[in-house]
DNA sequence: TTGATCAATCAAATTATGTTGATCCAAACA
DNA sequence: TGTTTGGATCAACATAATTTGATTGATCAA
């Protein structure tokens, strides 16, 4: 996620990876910072492979970083997504007000 | 959607109901303005039910307000939505930068 | 009234997502 | 080497979301 400027496919996919309960645990935890994945199994109470593919979500959409460490792989966040995402949705609702104003009630 | 502070549910609602790419169309022809369900039909190529699902999905989300006029019924956005959910996006990416740059690369 | 139109809703069918348990691969260590 | 551990991936199953077509209630016009 170097770019600031997502298309919408890119956003759809930050949107659909947030809208998670299970996700947003996981962006919570690792807001604590690094974390390997047999950490975190512990941290949410996840099963491995249940973990494994909310991180595989996470991680495609652009909002976590991997990184392996001899056997273990250590997850991160990646805030400029959230950026790129806060940055999208403020283009969008400029598109949208200034003409949802000139409404008729 | 008066209040400015989201709670994660109504936050997880926004989120969801805005990564899909017929929503999103919604969206987009509701910027121009206030708009029926007739006519939004007829922008969007969709059958009568299926955009009343999605106009549904949206509406609950706090997204779309409507109105009744006769027998029909307009849409219209609701920026306010979509800048409740990009503070609620700050706020979260606050708490996750100030961590991250604290961790071991 | 009667008939037509707008739009919500419902049940059934379809499709997409998430979960589980098993298997596989790579790294580490005996 | 052989064995253990961390973690991805796969196939089968379960659940949730979407689509379709039909029905319904309300509004309006003839």
């Amino acid at each position: 996620m170097i770019q600031n400027t997502l298309n919408v496919e890119q956003s759809r996919q930050l949107l659909k990876a947030l809208a998670d309960p299970i996700r947003l645990d996981v962006i919570h935890a690792l807001a604590q910072g690094e974390r390997c994945v047999c950490d975190l199994t512990g941290v949410l109470n996840l099963s491995q492979s249940k973990l494994s593919f909310h991180l595989r979500v996470l991680r495609e959409a652009g909002l976590l970083t991997d990184r392996q460490s001899g056997r273990w792989i250590y997850y991160r966040l990646q805030p400029d997504a959230l950026a790129a995402l806060e940055a999208w949705l403020a283009e969008l609702r400029r598109n949208c007000s200034q003409s949802a104003a000139t409404c008729p009630s």
